[in-house]
DNA sequence: ATTATTACTAGAACAAAATTCTAGAATAGT
DNA sequence: ACTATTCTAGAATTTTGTTCTAGTAATAAT
């Protein structure tokens, strides 16, 4: 409907770039255009993903909203799944990064498992749609993508108990299967999270962070009770 | 390619039902047979829809492994997602059914908490492929469907909360905004579920409840500590 | 008992959307 | 300058969900 320029003429023709139609800038370099390009799908995908989800997203949105070819998306992407598959694991490393950046510096158990629980929050809160996002796992994966994945999430599981491990051993945290200390540490903010993104609570996790993060500390302390 | 009743007659001959393919059973009722049409269809795209997703799963697969005309499926079901509907409606009943059931009975504050944590874990341990259905929020819920559901979300809130408040009241359990309870309950058992759903876990979430059970509990207690 | 209505089944036809394909342009390497 | 490679473009194709028409079994109405 839009497209003024091919009412009448190459019904048929076959020519592609006559010109270069979107070169907008005049003299970036290929390589600047080129990864503002794959910026400006991932960031418009996403929008639209958070939104409605990667099956309702229609390719054709995208490529309009982005200003990209087909030619070109595939180029770079390889299919829809795979703009989501490059958001996730941007995503999942950008996540890791800060929970670790918030815990590592930490000396205390309890300030530590505070502040992964905060970070949390705070992140959730700051970027709904990212957030929405990986907490709705509709991507599917790339068998290598998985491995990756599955890579970088043992070497983050690593650093959080090596930090963690000191603290059992004093006393300060209970001694628990490793696979359950990222659950009873975020799986109530993420929780919180889920609902909030969806509509199902009004409080957004920023606004719950202490309480979450005292509750959290004490479901993973080391319990010596009054009674 | 592989259709070799259709090469050369009836190309455009419309003429379905010759004689009843599937009637398989000689003469069970056609409400039997319907409704067995059903589950089956159910069945089988639960098992698709768990296993690569909604949008992997394609409506062909579903078609020909439950036996099930086109027909007969937009006849039920009206369309793909109407499949993922009804399954995510009856399962959400039934898991929240069943969450009631578990803590009504209980007397006392940690045995209720504890009771709640460990029907989650055996529910999902018992039934992987409807759980991790249910926990991947890949639905698009229809208008109605939605309204559906937020009423008897409400419904299982209000329950649970009419069950929270004595213990509040007498002290045992923290006062806290209502929409954290069931994050705090449940949210470190539902992230166990998801990581062993998804293979990231080799504990199931009913090898570990007792300490989930515990540490949840730990989480939504009144918190009168030596300390 | 016959007819009318309804619920259901069937699969061809259709439409929409994702992806492939062919070809040309920009850039890097030699 | 020339060759290879990466990138862009959009028409063409394929795939896939859904609609449509036509038929059959069961039930209700007359």
């Amino acid at each position: 409907m839009g497209n003024s320029d091919s009412d009448i003429c190459h019904r048929n023709m076959t020519s592609p770039t006559m010109f270069h139609k979107r070169q907008a800038g005049k003299s970036q370099t290929r390589k600047s255009q080129t990864s503002a390009l794959k910026s400006r799908v991932m960031e418009v995908s996403l929008a639209h993903f958070s939104d409605v989800g990667i099956e309702q997203t229609n390719v054709g949105d995208i490529l309009q909203d982005a200003d990209c070819s087909v030619g070109s998306l595939y180029h770079h992407f390889g299919s829809k799944e795979g703009i989501a598959e490059a958001l996730f694991v941007e995503g999942v490393d950008h996540f890791n990064a800060g929970l670790l950046a918030a815990l590592l510096p930490r000396r205390t158990a309890s300030t530590g498992i505070k502040a992964m629980v905060t970070f949390c929050c705070e992140w959730v809160t700051d970027q709904p749609q990212l957030a929405a996002f990986l907490l709705s796992r509709e991507i599917k994966l790339s068998e290598l993508a998985r491995l990756e994945l599955r890579e970088k999430d043992r070497a983050f599981g690593q650093s959080t108990y090596d930090w963690f491990a000191p603290h059992v051993k004093s006393g300060e945290l209970q001694a628990l299967p490793t696979a359950l200390y990222m659950p009873l540490i975020c799986g109530p903010t993420l929780e919180c999270s889920r609902m909030w993104l969806s509509g199902r609570s009004a409080r957004s996790p920023g606004e719950v962070a202490a309480i979450l993060a005292e509750a959290s500390w004490q479901s993973v302390r080391q319990s010596v009770r009054k009674s």
